[in-house]
DNA sequence: TAGATTGTTAATCGATTAACAATC
DNA sequence: TAGATTGTTAATCGATTAACAATC
């Protein structure tokens, strides 16, 4: 059985699904329809169906889909329980905050060892973690073989760092540097979050309304 | 001259744009083509000349784009100059690196308030402004007319805070709360941030490259 | 069974890419 | 002028929506 490539706009929309009926969950909803779903989740009834049969249908025709049965069906798919080892570089301000507060173990991944080359919080602790100096790197990596990076370092810095981390055995990178990473190699996945360009779009559509 | 609407995937790539152009002017590069920009931006040269053609054409035929010229263009459209009055609820973790790293003054926004319902840290400073109480917020906003709000607040507290801000005249949310925003007004802009998504779909494709 | 709602195919819509005439 | 590259229209591609037969 071939294993059809799913579409990167379908993939994004995995984990809003998957938030959205943790909710009706706890609300206690047992069933929902794909109507009623999109209404919530402000799609269209006929997209949320297409997008579940792309993993095969798990609905019930005439009843709709059962909450958290679905909810499980697409924790599975995105993984939820594995534990792909990641390590953070970077434990500035920003480091911190996501070391501390994005629940890695909820999403798929297993957060290991922190690294920073600031001298004076190496051997600090942060969300359970001790910060490394970047010196143990090499090391590290050898030893635990993460999987994924998460880069919180200035963006000069980025590109560099990120392929001396491809040569140390990392393929995924969850890039905070403001620095779009240019990678080659298909293999590495490359997750580029620019908050400042989310917060340029919110100022273009309020500067927008004004001028009318 | 009546204004067309842009379209989102767009105006989403402006803030791209002006990034790599700030980049290409510190490099010292005067004059660009589609062709090279698309290169380095992993976009289609194609795709450039739509996007900037729906502001009206600033390139010149069989020369190019002037660097400078290009980016100062985008960031006007952008409105990188402006000055939109913002205010900051949560000052946790998250908030502070928020108010403390995003340049808001470079993006078309201006930080002006901070609030947060501790009252051991109310009274403190961050990037410069002192954290006042929620019960400053009503206020606040009648003296200063703030025009946005960043929710670094728990998704619980999000809706409620959110129709309460809008009716002391907050038209715009950067919100950072976990929660998708449900609000009926279409003079609301609102930007949701889910970095938990964000983190999730890199697993997702890390785990699929696992299965191979 | 009748009603509801899915699964799935077909139609539409919108965004991206290709092509090329205009022009610097 | 000749070469290069834009501005812009047309073609293509992909994603979303509509429709409806299948079926619980």
């Amino acid at each position: 059985m071939e294993k059809q490539v799913i579409s990167t706009p379908v993939i994004r929309r995995l984990p809003r699904y998957y938030r959205f009926l943790g909710e009706l969950e706890r609300e206690g909803l047992v069933r929902i329809s794909s109507k009623e779903l999109a209404q919530r989740m402000g799609f269209s009834a006929s997209q949320i169906r297409q997008d579940f049969n792309y993993f095969g249908g798990f609905g019930q025709q005439g009843y709709g889909y059962h909450v958290g049965e679905l909810r499980q069906i697409i924790g599975d798919i995105l993984g939820v329980h594995k534990q792909t080892g990641v390590i953070l570089i970077g434990t500035g301000n920003l480091g911190k905050t996501i070391a501390s507060h994005m629940d890695f173990e909820k999403r798929g991944c297993k957060l290991i060892a922190l690294f920073d080359e600031n001298p004076l919080i190496q051997g600090t602790s942060t969300a359970g973690l001790t910060i490394m100096p970047m010196e143990s790197l090499e090391n590290f990596c050898q030893l635990h073989h993460p999987q994924a990076a998460v880069l919180c370092i200035p963006k000069h810095a980025a590109q560099q760092l990120a392929e001396k981390l491809i040569r140390l055995g990392i393929s995924g990178f969850w890039n905070f540097s403001h620095f779009d990473l240019k990678i080659n190699n298909p293999d590495v996945i490359v997750e580029n979050v620019h908050l400042g360009d989310s917060l340029m779009t919110l100022a273009y559509y309020m500067h927008q309304k004004e001028e009318e």
